[in-house]
Parts: C-alpha cells; sequence; structure tokens
DNA sequence: AATGAATGAGTCTTCATTCAT
DNA sequence: GATGAATGAAGACTCATTCAT
C-alpha cells in the first residue's frame, strides 16, 4: 500500500473516530504509521483528502447497485434501489455523514458532481429500459428525474439513519417512498 | 434585544463570512458588542450556536409557505411550495450550507427534529386537506409522505443552488420535479 | 448559620473536593447558596479562608487530646497522644493536606503559629506534670521539645496517611514511634 | 544540556520568584529559552514539574550528607544531620516551600516516596553501624526510625525556617534536638 | 447588605507547518 | 523521499472582580 493511500485509510478512520473538525493531521499521520511531515508531502491539507473518501463511498453503492438492483420489473428495481441506498447509508452511516459535513467545508464541489455522475447516468440508464418496456412515463428531462429519485431516496435515508429521532418506523416509511416512487415513474 | 438573540445574529454574519470552522468566538463577540466571557454564558461552545440558527432559517420558510403557498388546488399548491423551498434556498444559500455543515458538526441532532416539526406538520395539514378535496390520494402514513415531499424539494434545491454544477437547467428541473410530485401525490 | 460560618463550610468542601488551585470562588458561592458578590464582603481572596478552615483541624486536635490523652502514666500518655494525632489525621486526611498546602500559599504564616500555640501549651504542661512525677528528663527548653515532639508525631503521621506507600505496617512504625518518644523524653 | 533539564531548571526560578500558583508556562518558557508548545512535548502541566525539582532537592541533601555528616561517633553523627537538613533548608527555604506546596496539589505522591527513598535508606545504613559499634540500640524496624529521624529533624526545619515566628531561637532549638535525637536512638 | 450578569485580562493549549538531519 | 522535534501564532476558555439594581 502506498502512502497516498495509507493516509486515506487513516483520515476516514480518524475522521470516523473524532469528526472532521477535531480530527488533526497529527492523529491521521499517528495512524498512518508515518512521519508528521510526510503528510505534507502528499496533501496541502486535512480536507484534500476527502475526494478521495467519497470517491470510495460511491463505488461502494454502485457495486451494489449492479449487484442488487437488476430486476427488469419497475416495481421491483424500485424497491431494490431503495433498499440498497438504504443498506449503504445505514452501513456507512458515519462515513455519510462525513462525507456531507465534509464537501460543505471544501471547494471541492465540482469533484462532487464529477463523482456522482456515474451514479446519474445509472439511474438515467434504468429510467430508459423502463419507458422501452412500457413500464415508465416519458419525461423531459431525464437526467433531471435521475437526480430527484436520487435526492428523494437520499433525504429518507438521511432522515431515517443519520438525523433518526428514532420514532420514525423505518419500514413503514420505506413502504410509503416506494409507493410514492412508484406513481411517481410509472406509466 | 437580549443578549442571546444578539449573539445568534452575529455569528450568522459571522459564519457566512468567514465559514464555520474559521469563524471565532472572538470575531463573534466582536461583532455582537459583547465581552468574550459573556458568549460563555449563553452558549457553551461555537457549534451549539447551530440550532438556534436552524431555528430562524426554518421560521423563514414557515413564514414564506404561510404567504405564497396557500392554494386550494394541489397542483398549484405543490408549484408554490416548490417555490417558496427554491427562493428559500437560493436567497439564503450560505446560511443553509452552513446549517448542514453545522448540524454534521453538533450532537443536536434532536434539537434538529424538533425544529422541522412544525413544517412537517404544515404540509401534513395540506395533504389532509387535499384528500378532504378529493385531490390527493390516501396514504397509510402521512407524516412519513410529508418528510418524503420535503426531502425530495429540499435536496433539489441543494443540487441546484448548494452544489449547482451550472449545468443543470433551473427552470426544466423544477418543472419535473413539480411534475413529478404531482404524479406521486394525486389521486 | 450567618455567611460567613456558610461560606467557610462551602470553602473547606470545595476544596477537599477540587483542591485548592481548582477550585474558585464561583464553586464555593454556588455550594454556600449566595451571591457571587457577598463572597467579597466577608473575604477578599479564597486563600484568606484558610486560617478559619486551620483553626477547625486544631479545635478538633485539641478536643480529642482533652478527651483522650489524660493518663498520669508518661508511657500511656505518649501511645494515647500518638493515637490521638494519628486518628485525627487520618480522619480528617484531606483536609490535613488542604492546610498543609494552603498555608504555604497564603500569608498568613503568623495566623498559623498563633493557631498552633494552645497545642504546644497543652504538650509543655503534659511534660511539666511528668517532670514533676519524676517520669520525665529536666529540658532547657520544654516549648522546643513541645514542637519537637509534636513536628515527629505529625511527620510520621503525613507518611502514614496523607503520602502513604501502601508498604508501610501502621501498627509496626506507630509502635517504634511510642518506643522512639518514650526514650527520648523519659528520665 | 537538554530540554528537559533546562524547563525544569526554569521552572525553579520561576517558582521562587512567583510562586507556583502564580508561575505561567509562559514565564517558564521565556526563561528557558524555547517555544510555548516545546514545553508540552516535555511535561503535561505546570505541577507536573515537581517530581524532577524534588528530586534535584533531595540530591543537594544527599551530596551534603556525605559530605558533611561522615563521623563515626553517633553523637557528632546525629548533630551533623542535623546542621545539613538545617542549612539545607534554610538555603533552600523557598525551594522547599514550594516541594510541599506543590507536591500538595500533584498526584505524585508515589514518586515523591521513590525520591525519598535513598534518604532513608542512608539513615538505615548508618544506623546500622552504629549498632555494629554498640552505639546505637536494636530496633524492630530501622526504616521506621530512619523515617522518624528525617520527619522529626524536617519538622523542626521547617517550623524553623519556614513557618518561622522569630521567636524561636534556632540553636537553642538545635540543640534540644539533637540531644532529644541522642537520646533516643542510643543505646 | 445582597445580588448575579457582565466583564476582559490573562492563561492554557492546540496544531498546522517548517526544516535540519 | 522521509523524518519528527521544534515552533509560535492563534484561539478557546476561565474566573476574580465589579457595579447597577
Amino acid at each position: 500500500m502506498d502512502k497516498k493511500e495509507k493516509i486515506t485509510k487513516a483520515a476516514i478512520e480518524t475522521f470516523l473516530e473524532k469528526g472532521i473538525t477535531k480530527a488533526t493531521i497529527s492523529d491521521i499521520v499517528k495512524k498512518a504509521g508515518i512521519a508528521q511531515g510526510t503528510f505534507y508531502l502528499y496533501f496541502p491539507s486535512k480536507l484534500d483528502v476527502m475526494p478521495s473518501i467519497a470517491q470510495e463511498m460511491l463505488q461502494v453503492i454502485l457495486a451494489s447497485l449492479d449487484e442488487k438492483a437488476n430486476s427488469t420489473d419497475m416495481d421491483e428495481l424500485i424497491e431494490q434501489m431503495v433498499d440498497v441506498v438504504f443498506d449503504v447509508t445505514r452501513e456507512y452511516r458515519e462515513l455519510s455523514k462525513l462525507i456531507y459535513a465534509g464537501l460543505a467545508q471544501t471547494t471541492h464541489i465540482q469533484e462532487w458532481e464529477n463523482i456522482y455522475d456515474p451514479l446519474y447516468d445509472w439511474i438515467e440508464d434504468k429510467l430508459h429500459q423502463g419507458q422501452e418496456n412500457g413500464q415508465v412515463r416519458k419525461f423531459k428531462n431525464s437526467k433531471s428525474i435521475a437526480k430527484i429519485i436520487i435526492g428523494t431516496i437520499e433525504s429518507s435515508a438521511e432522515q431515517l439513519f443519520l438525523y433518526n429521532d428514532n420514532h420514525m418506523q423505518v419500514n413503514e416509511h420505506k413502504n410509503e417512498l416506494v409507493q410514492f416512487l412508484r406513481i411517481a415513474i410509472k406509466k
């Protein structure tokens, strides 16, 4: 494992443990097992490690979608998509939090968009297939719809797993969400 | 104006100018015109001012909804709601950013939920009225639907105004979103 | 109970809990149930409460000596004295510590001497009685001997109960001390 | 001279000049000629320098004992010991005070015991020699006796030089003390 | 006499950054 | 490239003290 990767892994762990603000470069290098000065040979600052981290998170989502969301039936597919995003968000709950937080502090917004693009493409592709099957209605701008769908699912996942008040019933909410998306999309 | 309010106002200004991380308590008290120690009589730390700020932001949204989103026609109402959230997010773009960033750093998640509750109630109320008019379909859990709607609109607003890549057409996206919500909700 | 006494009691508790350095006037007034400013009506500073505290400690020792150290046999009396100082030091272990610490920080040394005087007098008196009985040898300066005796017993008590390393056998050490004093004093 | 030693020396000077409470880390580093942050590489806080200081004080006593207290006659040896402790306490009066004050504020009591051990050993060794010469009586626990002797001498020195009321005649008191110890120890 | 909110000078402490090795 | 001791600027935070009520 090269130094850059070592630092990224150590940064993830440290951010998860302490939060971005309280994490120090000293913590990171200690965990990475390298010298204080070495960090600066690879990253100019703490926050510049964020894009690499976001990249990793999205790869997990995409891999999981490829594996688990492949039904040709739109009703089923929507449920599978919701399940994947919910599962990943739940499993990487803290990692998600820090990505959202980290991005709001960086100037890497543009990179963030680029990182998300493949996910929007994936959805758009599925929508097109659904339209060909006659299961999905026509859209003026299917890229927008893709973004809306992802936004809808992710905001629910956030409410449930990041800002969870423990009063919300996960399954009940999920069923409403799936129903909501089905009606909004289907022909 | 009491000291707590003074501090909150000053904190908003300071956070907007410098960002949360770079803002110092020293900056805030200078702007508030109070002594360094006085800050600590009201808030234990910089981030503990965030809930008050979030409160204020939500009040703006609620006031704006009351004023501008009062159609009895569900199609129109949805567009009005989207407009309000879009307008407020656009206008208070930086304030929104800092709230999202700030919350991810605090442990005030529970408070955050309490702050948002009146907004969910507002939507739920409108949904019930729509159901009585026969314009809106029945839901198992209308609170969930309210949260989904807000999440959907806000995530779009975020994508457009906070993480905007400048490639998205605002109006086109908005129209898709309105359409999306109408279909998802209506009978 | 008047305010001054209230403050003294509260100061003792606070010093015991937090140590003198870390104890704040704010802590003391909170415990005393009075206002911040009220403290300054009775004491100019935190350390100026110390003499009152020392006074209280010595009263306990003197009362205990009067009650428990009254044998007319010098051998027995010495053991009783040692027992009393040991018992009091053990029981008021923390109070003792803070008195020793507090005195080194105050400028109330003179007061401290005055406070201890009755104790030296008590010992001197007993020595004179012993000399009349023919049990005690003659001294050039019996006040000095009184101070030496007290110093010897107290330093042992400190070693045992304040700076105790848990390796010293209390009884064995006490027996040596009693024997040591008996031989040093007796005819 | 390494940094740790530099800091210790500077701390001694600073404590002597200002007292422990009023001495600041800033004072210490200025005197040591190092940066503020460097202090924290060697000591976690101001009071954690105390054991090093105590160490140094004891070395002075031991060196002085080795040099000046080496008579084979017990009567003479006792007087030499008393002289040494009196001289050192008088000369390092303020240093002594601050050690007593500092230790009472730290949690380094165990270290304190370890620091004193060589002194107790020194005395014990002399007692054994005296027993072999037939000048000293037998003890059940000679370690206890060593501690009692040191305690007796030091408490006298404290009374005379630290908490001195200026009414005590040093020589007269010393003579009584020497006599007291001779009788208590000798066969 | 009593209050307690407000003060702000003064410290402690952290930590990104450097640079001689 | 790698190191890590040293730096010192920068901020957080405390708390004795004041004073209008």
